[in-house]
DNA sequence: TCCTCTAACACTTTTGAATCGC
DNA sequence: AGCGATTCAAAAGTGTTAGAGG
């Protein structure tokens, strides 16, 4: 792990030098496709724009597997894990401390769309999780992932065994995390250079890179262009070449912001280690945060059951099997936590006997996403 | 005054129903 | 009738920016 110098940690997380994107958890290995865009972005902050109503990520998350079972049934999920306690704002060109956290918002679990499906089936290519939304939203009803404005985040993936996400075995879960994927989440872009970078690459922007519409079109509206062809259905290259960037220099701060900003950073780094656990190899430059289960079996009658209780709007430990105190755990370190039903679509089953009491049907991911999984200590 | 958030905007891309040809 | 390819309109998604609000 490189040193972190002030302006590093200002505007970004640290990024190892060599890089392999690609992390191998037992026999499983994740790998982060479009890693190059990411440290693109990464390297001068990457935001994340947050709306009322969700907006994309972009970069994407898009990851490919290995290693699994090809016709046990896997369910892919991604949350987002704060990174820090504090809240940030941008200020003389850059990211300063600006107090501690807002209380976390409700936790919600992203899904991908194709789970469950078997090892073979993600294994065969990559998967994207493009339409995870993210939103500012605390009371959103579409499931989207909800953030605060000026906190930063990393996703986090889940790989777990299961024929349903309702059947979910908590014993088999992978988890693991890509350090290039931080970023602050924000309602409006405050790096200018991210701006570009995403003008640039994201083609949902071309009519802002082209034409020069912005103020002047505002004002001048012109009706609209006639449709567009349809375009090839796999047709884009996120992962094309970026320019290279350099990280904002630090400036001078007020005193107090200078503490804030030390003691940030050393959270940064406490966080960052138990996020992304030690590094074994210094080639290996990605890291996973695997979930300690392996003294803990859930199998059969220790399966955990969901019980039949309302939403719970903040992430909470009540329902985790916890391996150690709470005030143990690390702001950014996982425990296990079996999704409590949604209040109007929960049914009795009655097979299945082997992994829960409970059946929990949802209509569809975004009902499921709304009910926290994966919770993590606030 | 400063900072953050929202909504409207022009434009591109994606989606899905309708149509066509085999 | 069924299937796949194509067309096209509507919906979705993008960053910008003025203005509102705390």
């Amino acid at each position: 792990m490189p040193n972190i110098s002030d302006s590093q940690t200002n505007v970004s997380m640290p990024l190892p030098q060599s890089v392999s994107h690609s992390y191998q958890q037992g026999c499983i290995r994740m790998t982060l496709e479009n890693a190059e865009l990411w440290e693109s972005f990464h390297r001068i902050g990457t935001e994340m724009i947050i709306t009322k109503h969700g907006r994309r990520m972009f970069p994407h998350c898009s990851i490919s597997l290995s290693g699994l079972q090809p016709f046990a049934s896997y369910v892919i999920m991604v949350d987002m894990v704060p990174v820090d306690s504090f809240k940030y704002k941008w200020k003389r060109e850059q990211w300063e401390v600006a107090g501690k956290a807002e209380p976390q918002p409700p936790c919600r679990t992203y899904m991908h769309p194709d789970s469950p499906a078997v090892g073979g089936h993600w294994m065969k290519q990559s998967m994207s999780f493009l339409k995870l939304k993210l939103t500012n939203n605390t009371l959103d009803q579409h499931g989207h992932i909800i953030l605060h404005s000026m906190h930063r985040y990393y996703p986090r993936f889940h790989v777990i065994q299961a024929d349903s996400p309702y059947t979910v075995r908590w014993g088999s879960v992978q988890t693991f995390s890509f350090p290039e994927t931080v970023f602050t989440a924000v309602t409006a872009y405050q790096n200018p250079k991210i701006t570009k970078l995403k003008i640039d690459h994201n083609p949902f922007a071309k009519g802002f890179r082209e034409g020069g519409t912005h103020s002047h079109s505002k004002r001048c509206r012109s009706g609209k262009s006639p449709p567009a062809k349809r375009p090839t259905e796999d047709g884009r290259d996120l992962c094309s070449h970026s320019p290279g960037l350099q990280r904002m220099p630090s400036t001078s701060r007020p005193a107090q912001a200078e503490r804030d900003q030390a003691f940030s950073q050393q959270s940064l780094r406490r966080s960052h280690l138990s996020a992304w656990a030690l590094e074994q190899d210094s080639s290996e430059s990605i890291h996973a945060e695997p979930l300690e289960l392996r003294d803990y079996d859930y199998s059969y009658e220790e399966q955990m059951v969901p019980a039949s209780v309302a939403y719970q709007p903040y992430r909470s430990v009540e329902y985790a099997r916890l391996p150690f105190s709470s005030s143990e755990l690390d702001p950014a370190q996982t425990i296990l936590h079996p999704p409590p039903p949604p209040p109007s679509t929960t049914k009795l089953g009655t097979h299945q006997q082997g992994y829960h009491q409970h059946h929990h049907q949802h209509s569809n991911t975004s009902d499921w996403s709304q009910y926290p999984l994966f919770s993590y200590s606030c």
